[in-house]
Order: structure tokens, then C-alpha cells, then sequence
DNA sequence: GTCTATAAAACGATAGAC
DNA sequence: GTCTATCGTTTTATAGAC
């Protein structure tokens, strides 16, 4: 077994569980197997760790996120299957996660992968957005960054809400939902 | 200045700041100008100071969005004022941050009010948009509930993701996609 | 009610042997 | 590379004087 790699495993589970403040050193050792002399070998402390780990998570959802938005189908088609795939709810984002957590805000490093997954994903439902107005799959123009914004938003927050619920309803809810209004900007009024 | 009621505005703050995790009874004595002594007189430790803290935000929360949502004009008029009252973007949701924290999650005394929190303003929500169908302001019937799911977690998740970006731009996008596409729902394509 | 003293454990890291 | 020992600080209290 490679103790750096699961040194990077461990802190990857504590972060999305506890974030960067409830994270100490001493449980990353522990899930790993590892002791303090392995930990402060190969990482120069807790925040070096965390960065390996948040580097590692977000290179892991961008590749999820290149799958799943691929360019096949309508617009409308993409995006329900981008929301519809399974999801783990009660256990929350592991980005949105980070995005509360004070330590990773004030620090520009650890924040930065964290933006660039909410910046890229939203960029990519633009670029989906856009092809489905170019091939006039909608029934209105709008703003395709607006649309956007609110699409990763609602998924973040129907995380949030479900969290704070203990249930997978108001998710379940909050995606029919969204899936509703989007369907309405496809086809008019009965 | 009333030591206790000094702790518990104290510890509210911090547990917007930093969550439950995050917030020692160190931090929240300094900033309450309290001692040791004071705090634990006052209240048993931590949970039951936090408890006493949540309660409170959860109270002042509830009468804002009582304020708010007070069954005047239409059902999008309604929602429209209540999302776009002016919002501390990048602090967050007080009741959304603890949603993320996992000692809330765990004790169930903690999560309670945040529970009650959403599943309130879900049902608030609901009985605004039932009174926007009853009154045929909407081109289609739906589900309410699905509705007022998505529109509570377009807000939180809007927070979430400008916390990530560390910018307000995305929540102003997220608002301006929620608002066009609830008008859609209430006036025809052009 | 508030103060100071005390304390066991955890936190985050360093040092040096192996 | 990993281990054990050590370190100063913080955490989360408790005890007892005032």
C-alpha cells in the first residue's frame, strides 16, 4: 500500500465529512494507516495535505462532469441526464461542502479548485445552453449564463436543504422541479 | 450589558462564521467579553449554548420571512420581493451553513430548527403559489411543492457557489434565471 | 454571577532514531 | 520512509474563592 495515497484518500472522506476545520491530522493518519512521521514526510502539514486532497476530488468530479455533459442530444436532454444521475444527497456536494468552510474561503490556494469546478461547470452548461438555442430548441432567448448559474445552484442547494431536512424529498422535489421549467421552456403552454 | 444574552449573540455569530465545528468556547467568551466562569454558569457547555444560539437565529429568521411573505400581490410579485431583498451574499445563509456542519447534522436537538427553517419556508412558499393557482396566475398547473423546492434551494445553493467563486456574480445570475423562468410560467412565449 | 486556577485530552507540528 | 518522543497551544471543561 502507498501511504501517500492514502494519505490523499483519507483527507479526501474528512473533507467531504468534515470539512477542512473539523479535519484534524491525527484522524487522516488514523483512516490511513499511516503514522505522524509518514504524514509530515510526504506533506509539509495539514494545509499541503488538504490541497493534494481538494486537487484530487476536484480533477475527479471534472472528469465525472466531462462524461456526463458529452454533446449528445438536445439540450434539455443533457442536462436531465446530468441531474438525474444517482447521487449520494444526505452526503452532500464534496465542493459545495468545501465552499462553507471558513478556512478554505480565507485561503486563496485551497479555494481556487473549488472555483474552478463551480466556474467550469457552469461554463459547460453554457456551452450546452447555447447549442440549444442555436439549433432553436426553446421556446424563449434567455440569458444562457443566468440559466446556468441557477441550474448548479438548485443542485447545490437541494443538497443543502436535504441535509438540513435529514431526507432525499426536497431534493427529489427541488430537481422535479427544475425539471419542470425547464421542460416548460421547450414546448408552450397546453 | 447582560453577560448571557452577550454569549448567545456571540455564539450566533460565530456559528454563521465558522459552524459548530468551528466555534470554541475561547472564541466565543473573548468575543462575548465574557469569562470562563460567566459561560458555563450560564449554560452547561457548548451544545447547550449553540442550541440556545440556533434558536435564536432560527426565531429571527422566521419572523423575516414572516415579514416577507405576507400574502400581498400576486404569487410572483411575492416571491419576486422575497428573493430580491438585499442579501450579505458572501456571508452565506446562517441556517444553510449549519445544514453543512456535521455535529448539527449528528445531534438531533441541533438540526431541528434548521429543519424547521426549510420545511417552513417550503410551506410558506407552497400556500403562496396554491393562492397564484387558485387565482389562474399561472399558464400551467404543477406542483407546488416542487416548485417551492426548487425556489429554496436556487437560494442556498446561490449562496454556496458565490462563497466558491468568491463573488456575488453567480447569485445575481442564479436570481435573474429563477425570476425568468418563474415569468415564464405566468405569461405566454412571445 | 464572575473570577482564577487547574486539568485531561486533542491539535498541529518538530526532532531524531532507525 | 516510518517510528517514537516531545513540544507548545488550544479545547472543553471543573472547582472553588469571591
Amino acid at each position: 500500500m502507498d501511504a501517500k495515497e492514502n494519505l490523499i484518500t483519507s483527507a479526501q472522506a474528512l473533507l467531504w465529512e468534515r470539512g477542512y476545520v473539523g479535519m484534524s491530522p491525527k484522524a487522516i493518519q488514523q483512516r490511513a494507516g499511516a503514522g505522524q512521521g509518514s504524514m509530515y514526510h510526504h506533506f509539509s502539514g495539514k494545509a499541503a495535505l488538504a490541497l493534494a486532497a481538494i486537487q484530487r476530488s476536484a480533477a475527479e468530479m471534472q472528469a465525472q462532469i466531462d462524461a456526463e455533459l458529452n454533446f449528445q442530444g438536445t439540450a434539455l436532454a443533457q442536462i436531465t441526464a446530468f441531474l438525474q444521475r444517482e447521487r449520494d444527497v444526505l452526503r452532500g456536494c464534496r465542493m459545495g461542502r468545501l465552499a462553507q468552510d471558513p478556512e478554505i474561503i480565507a485561503l486563496e490556494e485551497l479555494r481556487q479548485p473549488v472555483d474552478e469546478i463551480f466556474s467550469g461547470l457552469q461554463q459547460r452548461l453554457i456551452d450546452v445552453l447555447d447549442s440549444g438555442q442555436a439549433n432553436h430548441e426553446f421556446l424563449y432567448v434567455f440569458e444562457t449564463a443566468d440559466l446556468a448559474a441557477m441550474i448548479v445552484s438548485v443542485l447545490q442547494g437541494a443538497y443543502v436543504v436535504a441535509r438540513a431536512e435529514n431526507s432525499e424529498v426536497p431534493f427529489k422535489r427541488a430537481m422535479s422541479g427544475l425539471l419542470f421549467t425547464l421542460g416548460t421552456l421547450t414546448k408552450p403552454a397546453i
